[in-house]
DNA sequence: TGATAATATGCAATCGATTGCATTTATAAA
DNA sequence: TTTATAAATGCAATCGATTGCATATTATCA
């Protein structure tokens, strides 16, 4: 029934040498003749033999696993970088492990630490929402376990990073509205949260001064930046009949709340009021109209973090000094900012 | 520097005690007395003794994990189904490795070749478009190891399946368009590729005959299935000027590319021409209007097919008989087909 | 009290590949 | 021919946990 797996010992005895022999020419080590080697090849072949990297892993140390732990798998941005680490790690032989913290602080910790017990050689994470404790990374980093971060992150583990340039997509968003000729530009975002908000919002700002449009705090809300809450904002808006030419949402999710109830409202956009989101989600391109959006590179991201994990890995050896990368974000504009004649 | 990492030989040690007694005790072997299972622990923690994986799996001869194929992560249905699988396979102690084959056999087979190098307990796998030959996932089955066929299957390989029921699918989407009146229902359709949409015609099909509405084969539209597809599968329709006031799509994209030139050419949805997607996608709330879709339950199908696996680990004494687990999907009514007054 | 059965723990092999340190054999230089 | 050198391979320990089969200790019963 089970035909018994064949070992390199079994290569071995078949061709009268030791394991050791067969070890190295499976390796391509230079120290084995030619001639040895392809008669081991053909006889791994001949008794369709499978390599055991759990027990090259634990002799040699490392398991040639990475671990990813990102709050929610199935969200579009997430899955993108874990398809991005993916195709990094499986050229250079490496598989990824995916686990998800559900933004639980104590599932994160929990996960971390089957990682561990997996031996992976690596963690990439993305922060969760409500984890403000570190210490688990922090001593990650301690026995000498290359981490690294990607768009959620913080500075109080000193590890390499991987992040977008929040700042600039947020300038970028506004000054294509400014370009537009919006002068009254609302603004919806959610400083309590994470960091990302706060550098959006500082584009936005820094947008506006450049280009002499004074700034009017009425016109930011903020909220919890879902669908409905942008829905919520823009009634709220409306409401409170304030003059507005545009609205840049730091979110697509809030950017379509508000794209609904404007319509609803007989507001033509980009017409009346022009519209950008944040994230370039999938759906931004089926609405209507399209959303003009802040493309976040996801696979790049996933690609730059693999890629930051083996540049630790290789310089094991000496110090190694946390390295942060910046990815540039990109405007795409659709129609949903895109006045006639301009 | 590096701290050399405890193991049970440590703890052994400091106990004057064997490295047996400690596996078992951390084991929870009924064996061993409650007062050494209390001072292993203690002594375990003291060390800040981490578990060896590699090194029980290589003994145990199971490594606790399970890889996925799929043809691509980040795509919305995938990694809904990967997160369904984490969560199932993460209570039991599993980890989960995940890889794509983006659609090529051979990638597919490699990938398959990397995840049994690394022992993994099982394989969870959507079939890419272009797997024609399935030798590779016999010879698994042969070797005992657990195979289970998700979404995208095939009756060629002696495995359990899950899928969900493509045919009542196609059924409840189009009887809901009869419902509302509707006697000219176009399809689009890509009978050539894969099965599932062959399925989802029989539905319409059968909905038809049950209803007593004659079919019409040139209202039926084969395509790729892309937005784009959807957009010249419409035109066509529109230039052939043949009556119709359903559209039923195999596929959410075709249908927005359908939603697009059906507005562009100023024809209402629902109430000229009514709209019916499949698969639930993320975006078809967002769409105005909102897509009438068919869920497939992904997260389920992930949870069904880890489910699935664990059942063959589980009787992998006795004789397994593969199980065929079929998911019942469920219509998303939204306005795209929702008459007035109905 | 001696025999028997529990109870608790130890011994040593094992999983399969890797690798530092020999050893053997062939080759080249003296 | 002898010796030094290189080339090819072998030996045996090792990675860390598990487990079948003892053995030692204690409790129980007749």
């Amino acid at each position: 029934m089970k035909p018994k797996k064949a070992t390199i010992h079994d290569i071995a005895k078949e061709l009268n040498i030791t394991a050791s022999t067969v070890s190295r020419a499976l390796n391509n080590n230079p120290r084995i003749s030619e001639v040895t080697k392809k008669a081991v090849l053909g006889m791994a072949k001949d008794l369709n033999y499978q390599p055991n990297n759990l027990a090259a892993a634990l002799r040699k140390g490392k398991s040639q696993l990475i671990g990813i732990i990102v709050p929610t798998i199935n969200r579009s941005f997430f899955s993108s970088v874990i398809r991005g680490v993916e195709e990094v790690a499986n050229k250079l032989n490496y598989r990824v492990i995916v686990s998800q913290s559900n933004e639980d602080i104590d599932t994160e910790i929990a996960t971390l630490n089957a990682l561990l017990n997996a031996r992976v050689d690596g963690v990439l994470v993305s922060i969760g929402k409500n984890t403000n404790r570190f210490e688990h990374y922090n001593s990650l980093i301690e026995k000498g376990i290359p981490l690294v971060l990607f768009d959620r992150t913080t500075n109080e583990i000193g590890t390499s990073q991987v992040v977008i340039d929040d700042y600039l997509g947020g300038y970028l968003a506004t000054e294509h509205l400014i370009k537009q000729g919006c002068k009254k530009i609302v603004h919806f975002t959610n400083l309590k949260q994470v960091n990302i908000y706060k550098e959006r919002y500082r584009g936005y700002l820094e947008a506006l001064k450049d280009n002499n449009i004074p700034f009017n705090q009425s016109l930011v809300y903020e909220s919890n930046m879902q669908l409905v809450d942008g829905r919520k904002s823009t009634e709220k808006l409306l409401a409170s009949k304030q003059e507005f030419d545009a609205i840049f949402s730091a979110s697509d999710y809030a950017a379509v709340g508000a794209m609904q109830v404007l319509k609803e409202n007989d507001i033509n956009i980009p017409r009346d009021v022009a519209l950008v989101g944040f994230s370039n989600e999938p759906f931004t391109s089926f609405t209507d109209p399209p959303l003009t959006t802040v493309s976040q590179f996801p696979i790049e991201m996933g690609q730059a973090a693999a890629e930051s994990f083996f540049e630790i890995l290789d310089s094991k050896k000496k110090k190694f000094i946390p390295q942060k990368t910046v990815l540039q974000p990109e405007l795409i504009i659709r129609n949903s900012s895109l006045k006639e004649g301009r």
